[in-house]
DNA sequence: GTCGATGCAAACGATTTGCAGTGGA
DNA sequence: TCCACTGCAAATCGTTTGCATCGAC
């Protein structure tokens, strides 16, 4: 099972990486592994995702974590999300369909949401505007339903 | 007209500052002159603001630029915006109704827009989630009309 | 006279970068 | 072999902060 995770990653990233005179090194492999293996609607920062990978044998210096995550991004591996916390936050899009975010104010949690008719919105007014849309970010901030009621409480 | 503006704005700070035991001193009172004649819908940052003030005679440090900003958002005076660009974005929100933006990627301007029916799609999402909505960021990022023009030739 | 506000310069913290050495293809 | 990649440390840069002084109320 692992196996097959790590060569079918193996496979995709190299595919990813070929065409643009990319290689495969050993610390990108080691990234994606621990950036794909994460659940999904996991979000981290890349001090985070270092840290994490700290404590495996082999480590990953800083700088490689932030020109990997770049490198990423730019090939559409992960997404890039600013919560407003003062850092970037990574999720993988693997096999993810698109999403947006309520984010409550108070304990920071994280919700995905999705709605068909938004996004067929947003496309009416960028057309109105005569924009053609390449992304948007769309957070909603709040307080969730458990900081609501500890609030009351 | 410059005279009524200024006094409204002393008038209408005061007011506003005086119930935090906050006061109106100089600076706060150059600083909130220069963003409420600003035009509706200007975008600039602190950086921007602090080179306009420094050309005047009495100049403000950036560091009380900076602070009466901050001071400015709280008091839903301004509002803060994150354009991905590497630094806040600030715009005054004094008479100004609510909008979201959509954003050029190639030459950053920036196109204001509203929609009813999606911040009530969003007040419907919230619900189903449990929030309690107190604000939202939403912004488009596509390729305005004069740059997909310019590229097409 | 008090205590909040200011200016200055130093501190911060996330992210990027220069460079010499390393290792995929 | 060749050139992209890496690690390390230093540099960046927007923003915040400590502290002595200043000034609004």
């Amino acid at each position: 099972m692992k196996k097959d995770l790590t060569s079918e990653i193996k496979t995709e990233l190299k595919e990813r990486l070929h065409d643009k005179d990319l290689k495969l090194t050993h610390p990108r492999e080691v990234i994606a592994e621990k950036i794909l293996s994460a659940k999904a609607g996991e979000h981290f920062s890349a001090d985070e995702l270092w840290e994490k990978l700290r404590k495996t044998a082999k480590g990953v210096s800083k700088a490689t974590v932030y020109r990997t995550l770049n490198l990423l991004v730019e090939k559409k591996i992960v997404e890039e999300h600013d919560f407003g916390k003062g850092q970037k936050y990574y999720e993988r899009m693997v096999e993810r369909p698109h999403h947006d975010h309520l984010i409550c104010v108070q304990c920071g949690r994280i919700v995905e949401f999705e709605n068909a008719e938004i996004e067929r919105l947003q496309e009416v007014i960028a057309r109105e505007s005569g924009f053609k849309l390449s992304y948007h970010s769309h957070k909603l901030f709040g307080a969730c339903p458990r900081c609501r009621s500890r609030r009351q409480a």
